[in-house]
DNA sequence: CTGTTAGCGCCTTCAC
DNA sequence: GTGAAGGCGCTAACAG
């Protein structure tokens, strides 16, 4: 596993290793004949610059850090993915991590990174969120960093964001449309603020429709498949059921449509239930979700590519916020007929 | 964004750098006393050793990568995640790339890897493979290498594998003992390994129980819903449409029983299925999706076992072949009533 | 136990 | 257009 130095190349061609690291580096002030020669020899023989060695002289890492709070949901590896398509053609690495959900899981992956003299960092938020003072002082520091999907608008840094607000008012009128009255937003934590968004929406749609709306109709709860059953579970006990469900996500949908039929309700003529991300499973499960279609390939690059003009640009680049649109997936779970 | 470097330090706390590189290593040969004062100092400085200068000299990287094939499935994330908190612990940075099933982006990222002088690759294959012989390349150097889950027989690496052959051999017994008589494989790319052991774990479950099978009843096709919904297709439009399936991973499973609901047959009472890996949304579907469980976390944290100890050896390790063993989850899509 | 010195591999002035 | 030399931040001998 020895690897061939810029030194051994120099002396195969018997030359200088500036000639060498000038032919790698595309400068001008060399012979464009010597510059083949070395860059064919160098092939021979194997070599490519040392990057950390690289690293080290340009004080840059070229390491791009991406947290998540989970990737067992598909959503996020599909942001990843836009952000990698970005980043890799950029000549940068993307390290991962994970947070599980848990703040002082995130707050260590973060220090991590930035002990790792990561770049810039491009982060989505745990539900917890306890994290903003620490969030603020690498902002303070001017420190790179993108946020996308699960923000807090206390913190002043570029973000992607869904229309959450708009879509969540979409899907809720769509439900409303099918003739229900009674429905039940089941809620992200409220830290968050596409859980504030996404509760707006649901809460302005009943408005819209001259429809009374109160805190009693949104159930806080987290983002997973269990807190779906749960929340659905305890509504059934109480013998509080509504006639539709929308849902902060296509996990907790799943949940709820789970903890309906194992209690002998249908899905959707006993209650309809409207979902949000549109992950694919959607189309599988049955009855197949409604849901909120997010472009989260395009979340992940325009994150990146928001991250890039903060690292590449010397000067102090002004926080900006992207918006990305989506669409309403009609399936059958939401459709009365 | 200016950091603090250990001159400074030394500076800061007149003695010399090689002081403060000893407190930062644990060495022996410094005063516990000088060790905690370095440390103070340094902590209220907020300074941390720049791990990039620290590869360059110790001439690693501290880096490992990981290769999967993709990770919108479930089962990659998870091994990810067994992976990392083996490495992270361990002080590794895990460098995530996948190959989106192509066997040039996997060749791609195995080259983007060695040139970033990672110190070793976990990889699990694409269904192509093509890649064998870059890899014998690799394995020739004695580059630090760990295959899990899809592999290939003709390299001589250190493995973690599932027992495909024995779980398969179960899941086909157990739809067996369902009273089927007629069944079909819906099998992987007969490149991997995995394939073929599940292939023969399907065949020799027929020969243990007297019943004939023979190629017509193996339909060789990839890893996602697609295709079970094509192979599916195929054979409802030739009519030949067996007992029940048993599928080489749940997303075909999955497909296979959306297209067969669609065309108008129940699950399980027409047709039996049987899925492979138990992925979080085998139990959301209807019906429920009996399948093997697949232990994917700890397959993970086996590798990355696996690859520390090719790293952290001075001399040759003898490539180890680890096979972990799961369980049958009998749900709903496989049992006749 | 501590300080000095020589690299690690590369890029970047500065001479020539 | 090319070579020599200094330095990026750190670790690891080698002295003392």
């Amino acid at each position: 596993m020895k690897h061939i130095t810029i030194k051994e190349v120099a002396e195969a061609l018997n030359c200088s290793i500036s000639t060498v690291s000038r032919a790698f580096n595309n400068k001008s002030e060399i012979h464009p004949d010597t510059r083949e020669r070395v860059l064919q020899v160098a092939a021979k023989m194997g070599y490519h610059p040392n990057p950390i060695a690289r690293k080290l002289t340009q004080q840059r890492s070229y390491n791009v850090g991406v947290v998540v709070p989970e990737f067992l949901n598909p959503f996020f590896p599909e942001v990843i993915m836009g952000i990698q398509d970005v980043l890799l053609e950029k000549g940068y690495q993307v390290l991962i991590m994970q947070s599980n959900e848990n703040d002082e899981t995130e707050q260590k992956n973060l220090k991590t990174l930035e002990d790792n003299f990561v770049d810039g960092i491009i982060l989505s938020l745990t539900q917890e969120s306890k994290n903003i003072n620490y969030l603020q002082h690498l902002i303070n520091k001017n420190y790179p960093l993108v946020l996308f999907n699960r923000t807090n608008e206390s913190l002043t840094v570029s973000k992607v964001l869904f229309d959450d607000y708009k879509w969540a008012l979409f899907a809720t009128e769509h439900l409303i449309q099918q003739g229900l009255k009674e429905l039940v937003h089941i809620a992200g934590k409220s830290h968050l603020t596409l859980s504030k968004k996404r509760k707006q929406g649901f809460i302005d749609a009943h408005r819209k429709h001259k429809l009374p709306v109160d805190s009693s109709k949104i159930i806080e709860t987290g983002f997973l498949v269990e807190d779906g059953i749960r929340t659905v579970m305890e509504l059934i006990d109480n013998d509080t059921l509504p006639e539709g469900f929308f849902c902060v996500n296509d996990a907790t949908a799943m949940g709820a449509i789970k903890a309906l039929k194992k209690n002998g309700y249908k899905v959707p003529q006993d209650i309809a239930i409207m979902g949000f991300t549109d992950t694919p499973v959607s189309s599988m499960i049955e009855p197949p979700l409604s849901s909120v279609v997010q472009p989260s390939r395009q979340m992940g690059e325009v994150a990146a590519e928001l991250l890039l003009r903060q690292i590449e640009s010397k000067s102090i680049v002004i926080p900006e916020t992207v918006v990305l649109s989506g669409s309403l997936k009609v399936r059958e779970s939401s459709v009365k007929l």
